[in-house]
DNA sequence: AACCGGCCCTGACTGC
DNA sequence: TGCAGTCAGGGCCGGT
């Protein structure tokens, strides 16, 4: 499930084998990988023909080739993985995935850039680029448009942690939603998001505006953390004609405490880990370094009254 | 306005 | 063996 460590080893595979290139023809396969290019995706394809990529850049889990045409200002084709979407780097001939949505070919005639994805909740469109509202921005052709409303991830130089812990405070939602809340801090998904609570020991249930302050700052500085270390171990797994997501399947095997370990003794204190329904997902903790917060009292309160 | 639940999608797995 | 049901979850959308 491809998380911000696992976009950005895309990414840097796109600026060592696709920026720089310029797109001779695309093939835009069914219309559902393309349901958020509104004007469809033979309009996709006609639009991308002859484009140069300039550059390949991130935000969170959104990925985006920033593309020249000879005539029309910079766009963005937005690439998002979704659950299960890959990026291949191939040559023209090589087999056709079970699950190929669009190929692009390159007038240098090289590789193939493929888009393939099994579930299809991932998606490709071409935008408009915006100015990027949040200062400190390293995107310096902007952002696309569907990116606008996303906050900066904690990779970046735009993310300001303390700004964040203030947003924190004034919500009052469960801390793990508010981890997923792509609008606050971006890159964060259901596997890190357990992770870097099993880390703070913080309950993903705990109302966001009853902690404090500080410890609201350890959670985020775990999700930091956990990130880097999985994107330090995935940047080393992908060869150079395969840009691959799984990067970081070594990293779960090795490093997860609390993801996928229903049952098994958390690495605390030995007591089994508990997996819950949560948001149509499912939570995984500890239940005794992350105990489950009390009855929320002023709710309680109020509707007894 | 903030918050929350439902939905999309397909392959792997489980239980009868 | 076959088949129905369940699970995985990022992001969008509509209802409260």
């Amino acid at each position: 499930m491809p998380e911000l460590p696992e976009v950005e080893v895309v990414r840097g595979g796109l600026v060592d084998h696709v920026v720089g290139r310029r797109i001779a023809a695309a093939a835009i396969t069914g219309t559902r990988v393309a349901r958020r290019h509104e004007a469809g995706p033979l309009d996709l394809a006609a639009r991308l023909t002859d484009a140069t990529v300039l550059s390949a850049d991130r935000r969170g889990k959104y990925l985006w080739l920033v593309i020249q045409t000879p005539d029309d200002d910079p766009h963005a084709l937005v690439v998002h993985l979704g659950m299960s979407g890959q990026l291949l780097v191939e040559e023209a001939g090589a087999p056709r995935e079970k699950h190929l949505h669009a190929a692009f070919d390159f007038d240098d005639d090289g590789p193939q850039l493929r888009f393939v994805d099994q579930r299809t909740f991932g998606g490709l469109a071409l935008t408009e680029l915006v100015p990027d509202r949040w200062p400190g921005s390293t995107h310096t052709h902007g952002v696309p448009v569907p990116v606008e409303h996303i906050g900066p991830d904690p990779l970046e130089p735009a993310y300001d942690q303390p700004a964040v812990v203030r947003a924190l405070k004034r919500r009052h939602t469960a801390i793990k939603r508010a981890l997923l809340d792509q609008g606050l801090v971006s890159g964060v998904g259901n596997i890190y998001a357990d992770e870097a609570l099993w880390r703070a020991q913080v309950n993903p249930l705990r109302e966001t505006s009853a902690l404090t302050k500080p410890a609201l700052g350890r959670v985020l500085d775990h999700a930091t953390e956990v990130m880097r270390e999985a994107l330090g171990q995935g940047g080393t797994s992908f060869d150079a004609l395969y840009v691959n997501i799984n990067g970081a399947s070594g990293y779960f095997d090795r490093s997860l405490h609390a993801y996928g370990r229903e049952g098994q003794p958390c690495n605390r204190c030995g007591t089994p880990i508990r997996r819950e329904a949560f948001m149509n997902r499912s939570s995984h903790y500890c239940p005794r370094c992350q105990p489950r917060p009390r009855v929320r009292r002023a709710i309680t309160d109020l509707s007894r009254r």
